[in-house]
DNA sequence: AATGAATGAGCCTTCATTCAT
DNA sequence: GATGAATGAAGGCTCATTCAT
């Protein structure tokens, strides 16, 4: 069974493999013995298809990316509110994949934490998109009279309440609330975020109180 | 010949420059030597009065929280509301001393991520205490009507605003933001932050609308 | 898709191209994925057409002294000190092809002083041929009453002087000389070198001091 | 009997294990595993002492040179003629230690056809002081009135004579000579050496022949 | 006949730790 | 009590070679 036809699949495997173990390990005690074990390859492999550990790295970083990135697309007729509900579901499945900080998460964490220089531009590359099209949600329930910076704000305070589960451990959080996470309970918690932050943004809407005038 | 009068100095020397090198290469690319240096001592020091590099680390995780303990003892007079404003100063205070993440705050990720399983019950010892707190003042913007549920959940929004700078480059973030982070726009946004959230919170109140009932 | 057409002229590519990366690198720095680069062949050509990157060298080192043997065909009727002079003249362009160590000669180093035991007798079958020569041209300048081994020293004498571009550097040489090795300054070397060793072999000859005389 | 005293002798021992390791398999072909074998020390005893393997190589170079360096220290009242033969002897034995190319030799040829860029100025600074003493000697001989071009020919001419066992396997030699390389025999050589430099020389003394004139 | 995918052996280096002082 | 010398373990990478096509 010794296969010399699939280039394809071992650099697959490996990618796959990698983005575990990375995300897992961490880039400095991940061990490329043990990424070409899971992927079922030789140890050499690594240096061979990717050129070393660094830039293996890199491309898993995007594989893992690319293997989850929430959609968004919701039709522009649909109400804003709707639509506000929609991204905060789908962000917040992206971020909790699993109930512990999802793979591509973890090595978002990583690269914040020890930048290696390998992931170049990846805000703007990978995290900004999603964020406009926030923006754009946000604009349409807030009107056009509210500064740029409010809405920035609200973006911020929306997405950062979908991060739980970047920042706490599954086990704490179940320990926090009290009971187990549950599909159930993951939707629940969607549902009151959405519900928290569309009564906080009327907040930057209407009367417009001093609030974020300096 | 200046030796022989400086155990606890040396001591605290190494423990100090262990919270800078770990938090800023992480556990793995922290190396000894370089923690040695700065602290002006042998390289044999930390074997010596730590006993190893895991060990160093979890007192340096201890060491760095005592540094940056927020205080949250504003007197249970206080308006609850406004103990809410000064909890949620203090907390984005502390998330983003210098404007990126936080000696304590890269350390706690670095454990989120790797736990190395020397913090033993940190979460219980050190966050749980604070967080308690928020959740008295929930309970008394709130009212005892509430589900515990429903805090916690406002807790978690409330908590997770704060940690901005948790989870982005200070870089990012002004190019985000479209302007520099001065002390003056942290100011604006722990008020927006406070704003932001008490409106939310009060989608948990009264009329009890279906949020969080399944 | 110039494929399946030459298989001699891909051989002798890689011939060449071994020649060059060898002689450059050394065996050990010479790298066969830079050979077959050069050759324009495929990787594993190497082994394919020469069995190994051992064999290859070989190979190499034959190749190389096919393509710069020198030439020492005088009539025989030509005067043994013109010959003498002949024969300096093509040994010190051999041994200075380019002005640096020629290719042949660097693998002849390498081969000096790490035998690789592929270069069987190369000694006899390379070198001896053309010193034979010499010795005849000796042999009728210094006359029959000379003993074998005072002409074998000059011999020694005169092919040592030839290879100057062997052991110094074509920059140090000209560091060394105070000007630029150029053609005609190889030239003079060249009479130099006949001059001082026409004179030299005088003191073998004649009066016979006790010079070699143990 | 496990020491922890002799950091300088461990150095030593290394340095005089690479040479030879150096000398004998070239740069690449050394291993640190044998050479640290050889010095009985352990294999990062290298990389501690030296920093690395090209680093050691540098120091064993030079530690080579220091080790068999010529002493050419005749007053300046002997005459000329007896300083260069003294002068051959001591070039001769220290081309010839052991019968073949001595340590330092092989190392220099080493440097010669793979430059590491690890031996700076190291012609200047080790090989230039004694070719002085040469020069000296043979303005001395040749009086003022020769060029000093033609005083360096005559160099070139003298030291590649020299050169014999930088060039020649002593097997090799000892079949060309037809008899074995003996003490006797290589004071022999120097003679021959002499005596034939001598004669040269005068070619390029008083009456002035059109000898390096174009 | 000739190639590209894949491998395995081995080397240099790093670094926390230990030992003798 | 504290230090500098020395070590052992292990990891990433290189590269010639082999295999299946």
């Amino acid at each position: 069974m010794i296969k010399r036809k699939d280039g394809k699949k071992t650099k697959l495997n490996l990618l796959n493999a990698a983005c575990e173990v990375f995300a897992q390990k961490g880039y400095r005690d991940a061990r490329i013995s043990e990424i070409c074990k899971r992927a079922g390859s030789n140890l050499a492999s690594v240096n061979y298809y990717f050129g070393g550990k660094r830039n293996l790295y890199g491309k898993a970083w995007q594989h893992a990316y690319e293997k989850e990135k929430p959609d968004f697309s919701d039709p522009v007729t649909t109400p804003a509110q709707d639509r506000l509900r929609a991204y905060i579901q789908a962000l917040i499945q992206n971020f909790s994949v699993e109930g512990d900080a999802s793979l591509f998460n973890r090595l978002y964490l990583m690269e914040f934490l020890n930048p290696t220089g390998l992931i170049q531009n990846s805000w703007y590359k990978n995290i900004e998109p999603g964020r406009r099209i926030l923006h754009g949600i946000l604009r349409d329930i807030m009107g056009p009279g509210v500064s740029d910076l409010d809405i920035k704000f609200c973006e911020l305070s929306i997405i950062n309440q979908c991060r739980i589960f970047m920042n706490i451990k599954g086990s704490d959080l179940e320990y926090l609330l009290g009971q187990a996470i549950t599909p159930e309970l993951i939707r629940k918690l969607a549902r009151h975020i959405a519900d928290f932050s569309l009564a906080g943004i009327q907040t930057g809407v209407a009367p417009k109180r001093e609030s974020t005038v300096s």
